[in-house]
RNA sequence: GCGGUCGUGGUGAAGUUGGUUAACACACUAGGUUGUGGUCCUAGCAUUGCGCGGGUUCGAGUCCCGUCGAUCGCCCCA
């Protein structure tokens, strides 16, 4: 018998869910409108070359794509990240002769990446991230940390840091290749497999290689930081100074390098430092780009953003201890008992019509069970449809709160509804009696 | 892509050196209360079924192989 289930590194994202994601990016949202960033919606799947661009040694763009071509001509790519479908779509729409500039956006949404799974990591996954194109400013690398990490705070996170680092101009940073490359040649013997691959593949990632770390060889080898021209040593500081401002605390993390073959200058990756969190720790990252925008046949134009794994946060939002839970519960619930055909229904139609989230029982199950999923579903006043009020055109209705039962006609449902939650809401209380004579138990 | 661990109902899980009826608890359903829940009591609740498919055996949830999935570390990255 086949399995039916998600493909491996899917999930359903369910109700319960649901409610999760939409207050993160009800958080998102606002903070993003706060700092004047407009939401854009790039398509899920573009043109191969979009991703894989010429000398990208990344693994992410080589190895980890779902491409796939439906006429053997062309190569189609479902998006393993937002930035590049961004810059992309800022130089087709020439957004850079006709906008204000700096160009400031968000997006989110699901990005695809064949990789191996594990908690925190998963081959459909959602960003949120931001760009901001168009002007090249320290303090716009410090405004766009600055709204990751606010997303972030505002989601209630502690354990975070934020890790930063520059990687220089395109210039000091082909400059520095070239030396590393030079180094590590005489000491590839010394360096593990790992860094023997990345030593052909991005030498660059070699600093970070964690086997290798304590090693002489690493230790000696030669820092980015002399390979630094004389303006992104002063753009760096700029940068710091802007966050020092801003008050966001940082580490300077000299071995820092992304993986992404575009960022130049400035580089950051925000990381949790709670213990649960596994290997897959960092929350948001991103960096500046000097490139990108003349690959795409743009101007020369620098742009900055950031990516935010959303799995991720709402995981560290877990393990933190976080409540994200929204009030699910009902305003009113209309049961039924024995003949009392279409009325529960037209009830429930009438309730909602007023604006009561309104839920009711088409089945003849016994009051105590009805009752029982009243319970479970949160209601805060429950109308008992029986036979003998109903042949006076009454109803009983039952408020949980207060215990409170009255018996009332059918067409006066929705005023007594209003009465008593306007009542809730000023927050006072005013004995209501019982008005029907034919009703003998009144509150009880 | 590499290495390790794991996979029993709606959930958390027992399951002894392979041995006959897959514990226990929660949740759920029905009844005790001929029309009112959250307590209590009683009963029911895994299509001969233990991710799926093969194999060994008189006999497999327990052993072997394959496969799918989850998870941990590496790689990579958000």
């Amino acid at each position: 018998m086949k399995n039916y289930q998600t493909a491996r590194g899917t999930q359903d994202i369910l109700p319960k869910d649901t409610r999760k994601w939409n207050q993160v990016e009800d958080v998102i949202k606002q903070i993003c409108h706060v700092y004047g960033y407009d939401e854009i919606r790039t398509p899920i799947f573009e043109d191969t070359s979009v991703f894989k661009r010429e000398n990208d040694s990344s693994d992410m763009v080589n190895k980890e794509m779902y491409s796939f071509s439906m006429n053997q001509k062309d190569s189609l790519t479902l998006r393993p990240e937002g930035t590049a479908g961004v810059v992309r779509s800022f130089v087709q729409n020439k957004n850079y002769a006709n906008a204000d500039l700096p160009y400031k956006v968000f997006y989110k949404g699901e990005m695809f990446r064949y990789e191996r799974p594990q908690k925190g990591r998963y081959r459909q996954f959602n960003q949120f991230g931001v760009e901001n194109i168009g002007v090249k400013s320290p303090y716009i690398d410090a405004e766009c940390i600055a709204l990751g990490y606010s997303v972030v705070k505002s989601m209630g996170l502690n354990c975070v840091k934020v890790l930063i680092n520059t990687l220089g101009d395109a210039q000091s940073r082909i400059d520095y290749r070239e030396v590393l490359v030079e180094y590590f040649k005489e000491h590839l013997d010394g360096l593990c497999g790992d860094c023997q691959r990345r030593f052909v593949q991005n030498p660059l990632r070699l600093l970070d290689c964690k086997v290798d770390k304590e090693s002489e060889i690493m230790k000696n080898a030669p820092s980015l930081q002399d390979s630094l021209s004389v303006e992104s040593k002063q753009y760096f500081d700029q940068v710091l100074q802007a966050l020092d401002n801003l008050q966001i605390p940082y580490e300077i993390d000299d071995r820092l390098v992304r993986g992404l073959d575009y960022y130049t200058d400035t580089v950051f990756e925000v990381v949790s430092t709670h213990s649960e969190t596994g290997s897959q720790s960092a929350v948001f990252a991103g960096g500046r780009y000097d490139g990108l925008v003349e690959y795409f046949g743009g101007p020369q134009m620098s742009g900055v953003g950031f990516a935010m794994g959303l799995e991720r946060l709402l995981l560290l939002a877990q393990a933190e201890g976080i409540q994200l839970d929204e009030d699910d519960s009902f305003d009113v619930y209309v049961m039924g008992l024995g003949e009392v055909n279409d009325v529960p229904f037209n009830l429930a139609t009438m309730c909602r019509s007023a604006g009561y989230k309104t839920e009711f029982n088409p089945t003849t199950r016994s009051l105590k069970a009805q009752f029982k999923t009243v319970d479970r579903k949160n209601c805060k006043a429950v109308i008992i449809v029986g036979e003998s009020e109903l042949a006076n055109n009454q109803v009983n209705i039952k408020f949980i709160e207060t215990q409170k039962q009255i018996c009332v006609d059918i067409d006066k449902i929705v005023e007594v509804l209003d009465a008593q939650f306007e009542e809730k809401e000023h927050g006072h209380e005013h004995g209501e009696k019982c008005e029907c004579g034919s009703c003998n138990k009144e509150n009880d």
